[in-house]
RNA sequence: CGGGGCGUAGCGCAGCCCGGUAGCGCACUGCGUUCGGGACGCAGGGGUCGGAGGUUCAAAUCCUCUCGCCCCGACCA
C-alpha cells in the first residue's frame, strides 16, 4: 500500500480530547476518529489493525470447534422480556420503536438471540455440544463512555454461547474457551492475567476476566505472588480474620466531636488510627434500609453487599433517610442505638475491639465501642474491597494489587437463559433437559487498545507483529532514480514474501517520514537513500529496540523473514 | 445522574474579567530555495467565535436558556 493511497490523518499534536495514551496514539496516528461520546469511525489503517484482532481470534476460535455465526444488531423487545433483562438492563440499553410502534433494542450482548435460536433448531443430546460465536457491532449506552475504544457506546466485540447437556461438559467447554483465550491474547502480544470476576448483569454461576495488565486499566486486580490466585478486586473474596486481641473492653463513652464528619475528620481530631474507627454505611435496596458497618480504613464492596442481601442494585442513602433514622446529620450515624434498620458488618469489625463509631447525633462519636456489648449485628460477612497485604484467600500469601484492562471475560451461565427460555433438548432416556450454557466475549477494539496501552514509547505506538496494520514501514528519501529503483524493487520483493508494506511515497523530508513511521508503528522500517546506496547499503530499523541494520538492499527479505519467523507462526 | 472543566479556522491554543475592525502556531494552496530525524522565504485561502434569546449605539466578551464534548465517581468487552 502506498501511502498516497491511503488516508492516514497523522496529527503532529496531541488531541485536547485525549488523556490516555492509547486514545492519543490512536487518534494521531489516524486511526480513529470520533463521531459521537463512544463512537467512532475507524479509518483504514485502524481497521487493518481491527480486522488482524478479528482474524486471530477466529483462527482460535474455530480451532476451539466453535462455529461462526452472524445475529442480528436489532432484536425485538419480547425476547428480552422472556428473561426479564428488558426491565433488568436498564438505560445501557439502547431502545427503539419501529413504525409500528413495537419495541426493539440494539444488542448489548445476544444470549437472548441465541438461546431462541438454539430452542427452535436443537431437539437432542446427540446435537451437544454446541458453540457458536459472532464478531459483530454490540451497543451499551454506557454511563461514561472514555478512553477512545477503550470503553465505547458501539463497539466490536467477539461473543461466544456455549450449549452443553451436563455440568462437566460445560466446564469443558469452558475450559476450552478459556483455553483459546489465552492463545489469543498472547498472539496479539499482551502480558494479560486471568482472574476470578463477578458475573455482573450477564448472570451465571462463575466468571474469569482477562486482564491486561496496564497502568491506566480501569479494574483493580489483587494477587498472589505465587500465582495461584488472582481476582478483580469486586469479586475477590477475603476470610475471616482470626480474633486474636486480648485487648480489654474498655467502657462506652460518647465524645464530642464538632464538624467531624469524614473518617479523616474524625481520626484526625481525635488522634486514632483509621482501623480503630468503624463507619456506618446506610444502603438503601429497594425498599428496606440497611446499615453496613465496615472499619475505616476499608472500603465497602457493593458487589458483596448486593449479594449479601439478595438485591440487585444497592445505593447510598440519601440525607433524608440517614437523618430520618439516625435522628443526626450525615456523618454520625452509629450502630449503638440505631433502630429500625438491618445491621451487617464486615468481618474484620467482629475482630476489632474498642472502636470509635457514630453517635447518631450531631457532633458526637463513641468511644470504645464493642459490638458485642454495645450493639447488635444481625450479620458478619465478607463486605469490603480487598486490598494488598490483606491474606490470600487461597491461603497462599498476601495480596499484591495491580491495574488492568478487561479485554475478555468468560461466564459460566448455567441454565440460566434455557431455563427461562425454555431451551431444553431430550437426553438418552427421552428425559426434557435443559442446556448448561457458557458466555464468552472478546471486546476486540479494547483489544487493540490494549496492545497500544502495553507497546508504545515517546515517539509513538510499537505494533505487536500478528496485530500491525503493517510489517514494513518502506521509507524511500528523495526523488534520484536509484533510490526510487531500489525502493520498487524492494516493494515488490517484500509483497511476495508475504509482508504487508506501507510505502511513503509522499515527497516529505526525511524527518517527518521518520516520525511518522515512528507514530504509527510497524515493527520494521526500511529506510533507501542516496547516502546509503552510495555505498551499496539501504537501513533497517526494529521499531521495537530501535537497533539499526545496515543491509544490501537484496538481502533485506531473507533478514525480515528471519526476525519475524516467531510471530508468523500463530501455532508455535 | 451528581461533582469539576471546555466549546474561537482542519488540529493545538490566545483573546472573554475590563464590550469597540477576530488573532497566533501547525496544517492547507501557489512560486522559489532546501532535502537522512517534524526546513526556509514570498504570496495566499479558510472562522455565522457550539446554538437560541436578551441587555447595549455596539457582544467572542455581559445575562438567560439550550446542545455538544472532556475529566472524577456508581456500570462493562
Amino acid at each position: 500500500m502506498r501511502t498516497s493511497q491511503l488516508l492516514l490523518p497523522t496529527l503532529r499534536e496531541d488531541p485536547g480530547e485525549a488523556e490516555t495514551v492509547s486514545h492519543r496514539l490512536m487518534l494521531r496516528s489516524g486511526l480513529i476518529r470520533k463521531v459521537a461520546a463512544g463512537i467512532y469511525t475507524y479509518l483504514p489503517l485502524g481497521l487493518r489493525i481491527i480486522r488482524k484482532v478479528e482474524s486471530i481470534i477466529r483462527q482460535e476460535m474455530n480451532r476451539a470447534g466453535a462455529q461462526e455465526l452472524l445475529m442480528p444488531v436489532a432484536s425485538p423487545a419480547e425476547l428480552w422480556r422472556e428473561t426479564g433483562r428488558w426491565d433488568f438492563y436498564g438505560k445501557e440499553l439502547m431502545r427503539f420503536k419501529d413504525r409500528h410502534e413495537r419495541d426493539f433494542c440494539l444488542g448489548p450482548t445476544h444470549e437472548e438471540v441465541i438461546t431462541d435460536l438454539f430452542r427452535r433448531e436443537v431437539r437432542s443430546y446427540r446435537q451437544l455440544p454446541l458453540n457458536f460465536y459472532q464478531i459483530q457491532t454490540k451497543f451499551r449506552d454506557e454511563i461514561r463512555p472514555r478512553f477512545g475504544l477503550m470503553r465505547g457506546r458501539e463497539f466490536i466485540m467477539k461473543d461466544a454461547y456455549s450449549f452443553d447437556a451436563d455440568e462437566a461438559g460445560a466446564r469443558a467447554s469452558y475450559q476450552k474457551m478459556y483455553d483459546a483465550y489465552h492463545r489469543i491474547f498472547t498472539r496479539c502480544g499482551l502480558t494479560f492475567r486471568a482472574v476470578e470476576a463477578d458475573t455482573g448483569l450477564i448472570g451465571g454461576t462463575s466468571s474469569h476476566e482477562f486482564m491486561v495488565l496496564a497502568d491506566t486499566g480501569e479494574e483493580t486486580v489483587v494477587y498472589t505472588e505465587t500465582g495461584t490466585y488472582a481476582a478483580n478486586v469486586e469479586r475477590a473474596e477475603l476470610l475471616p480474620p482470626g480474633d486474636d486481641s486480648t485487648e480489654e473492653r474498655r467502657p462506652l463513652r460518647p465524645v464530642n466531636t464538632p464538624n467531624c464528619r469524614t473518617v479523616e475528620e474524625v481520626t484526625k481530631f481525635l488522634k486514632i488510627d483509621p482501623s480503630r474507627l468503624v463507619k456506618t454505611l446506610l444502603y438503601t435496596a429497594g425498599d428496606q434500609t440497611v446499615a453496613v458497618l465496615v472499619r475505616g480504613d476499608h472500603d465497602a464492596n457493593e458487589i458483596k453487599i448486593r449479594r449479601i442481601l439478595g438485591v440487585t442494585e444497592v445505593e447510598l442513602a440519601g440525607q433524608a433517610v440517614v437523618e430520618k433514622l439516625t435522628g443526626a446529620p450525615v456523618g454520625f450515624a452509629g450502630p449503638v442505638g440505631l433502630k429500625g434498620v438491618r445491621v451487617i458488618a464486615d468481618h474484620a469489625v467482629k475482630t476489632t475491639r474498642n472502636v470509635v463509631v457514630g453517635g447518631n447525633q450531631a457532633d458526637t462519636h463513641y468511644v470504645d465501642a464493642n459490638w458485642d456489648r454495645d450493639f447488635q449485628v444481625e450479620q458478619f460477612a465478607d463486605l469490603r474491597n480487598a486490598r494488598a497485604g490483606d491474606p490470600s484467600p487461597r491461603k497462599d500469601g498476601v495480596l499484591k494489587t495491580t491495574k488492568g484492562i478487561e479485554v475478555g471475560h468468560v461466564f459460566m451461565l448455567g441454565t440460566k437463559y434455557s431455563q427461562s427460555m425454555k431451551a431444553s433438548f431430550l437426553d438418552p432416556s427421552g428425559k426434557e433437559c435443559f442446556a448448561v450454557m457458557g458466555c464468552y466475549g472478546i471486546g476486540v477494539g479494547r483489544t487493540a487498545a490494549a496492545a497500544v496501552e502495553q507497546n508504545h514509547d515517546d515517539k509513538g505506538i510499537i505494533w505487536p507483529f500478528p496485530i500491525a496494520p503493517f510489517h514494513v514501514h518502506l521509507l524511500p528519501l528523495g526523488e534520484s532514480p536509484t533510490v526510487k529503483e531500489t525502493t520498487s524493487r524492494l516493494y515488490a520483493e517484500l509483497e511476495t514474501a508475504d509482508f504487508e508494506v506501507l510505502l511513503d511515497d509522499r515527497d516529505e523530508r526525511a524527518g517527518v517520514k521518520f516520525n511518522d513511521a515512528d507514530l504509527i508503528g510497524a515493527p520494521y522500517q526500511v529506510v533507501v537513500g542516496e547516502k546509503g546506496l552510495a555505498s551499496g547499503a539501504v537501513e533497517m530499523k526494529i521499531r521495537r529496540t530501535g537497533e539499526k541494520i545496515k543491509l544490501a538492499p537484496a538481502d533485506v527479505p531473507g533478514t525480515l523473514l528471519d526476525l519475524s519467523r516467531a510471530f508468523r507462526t500463530p501455532n508455535a
